[in-house]
DNA sequence: AAACATTGATACCGATCGGTAACATGCCTC
DNA sequence: GAGGCATGTTACCGATCGGTATCAATGTTT
């Protein structure tokens, strides 16, 4: 048990496929644990562990945890909204049915994988100190979101635009919270016809 | 710096005042700093000390923090159904105005007080192990809240009174998410018509 | 081959974590 | 006044926390 400690490729159908960088590595173990186990919950020794590295590797390529952190949840509101473009892309002149379209994939991924929420939502709940950098990140996602969401309903023609969204808004933070406790049999099974009732009380 | 450790009475008219039980002061310590700074963020350390007690009583009155946890969250449920009996009293033959009363109440207190949410929500957040003792008394709380909900709905009279509930069940649990960000001018701000508005479109 | 940057390995730091043992002090009741 | 009970005091446990220093082993580039 003293020799073969490091240099496990598992897979990978040739030996010499290249490594990847240790920050890469680190990021990518980081982002998995924060998001499944929760962010207090997880050290930076079991990070590093996770991505084959060591945790010097890892405090040469950030600065801290904290700043780790940030940088992981900058990276899911990169990917969300990434999400959100090539969601709402296809219907760019039916604001509605880009509305709809946003439902229907966040119940859909409710039922298949994501069971722990909106990794920024749950740091909005972990993160309580409000000198985290993190905490920035946070509050800066859910106010674009919220654009996001009045522009859309702006452009449906909605009577009350700003209620509609913050409805909406509601709606999606509340099916990531549920589905914590009750998962996707819960309230989320409902989530695309409330979205939807909702929308059609301010227009039809 | 050696003497006048303990015995911080703070104010209090008379001296006599006779001091409530360790394990009280303890458990209301705890429930108050793991609602305003998380349950990872506390350690067992810093809640004797804010109840002026110390870790043995702490030990002696609990078996262990998860325990205590879990004891906590209990209480705030307990709370819970009495906050919503107290609301949605007055409205015994009501549904409707039972439900808006509850929203109304949840805007106020978004506004006033409360600004980390809900406990046993924020706690399905911290705790992701599903050994944890707290976990269950998060789901029994979710799944009793939809049931009232239900209830309520179909008292109503609803068409689909079923995703009504759901619906409005999201856009509380998303009120008090949201409320961790944007704070009360967030999305908070249209809860209550949010909540009316789909009502309404189920009802009228 | 020399110089370089990246990484791993290991040991360490002070602090805090959840949890326990042993003993002392007070208070209320009999 | 003698028990018993609740509590405080102090010291301790092994483990882990976030973070750092030092050195060896890589490969890559020129």
């Amino acid at each position: 048990m003293t020799t073969a400690t490091t240099r496990q490729q598992t897979d990978s159908s040739a030996e010499d496929a290249p490594r990847r960088p240790a920050r890469d590595r680190i990021f990518d173990a980081a982002r998995e644990l924060f998001y499944r186990q929760g962010i207090r919950a997880v050290g930076v020794e079991s990070i590093a562990q996770e991505a084959g590295a060591t945790k010097m590797s890892l405090y040469r390529a950030f600065e801290s945890k904290d700043e780790l952190v940030a940088e992981c949840l900058k990276q899911s509101e990169r990917e969300a909204w990434l999400w959100w473009e090539a969601t709402t892309g296809p219907h760019k002149h039916d604001p509605r049915a880009a509305l709809l379209a946003i439902f229907d994939s966040l119940a859909l991924k409710a039922k298949t994988c994501e069971k722990r929420g909106c990794a920024i939502g749950n740091a909005a709940v972990e993160l309580t100190d409000d000198a985290h950098p993190a905490r920035a990140v946070v509050v800066a996602y859910n106010r674009e979101k919220r654009r996001r969401l009045r522009a859309l309903c702006k452009a449906l023609g909605a009577r009350d635009h700003e209620m509609l969204a913050d409805g909406l808004q509601l709606l999606m933070d509340g099916a990531y919270l549920s589905r914590l406790s009750l998962g996707a049999a819960g309230p989320n099974a409902s989530l695309r016809r409330a979205a939807e009732a909702l929308i059609d009380s301010q227009t039809i």
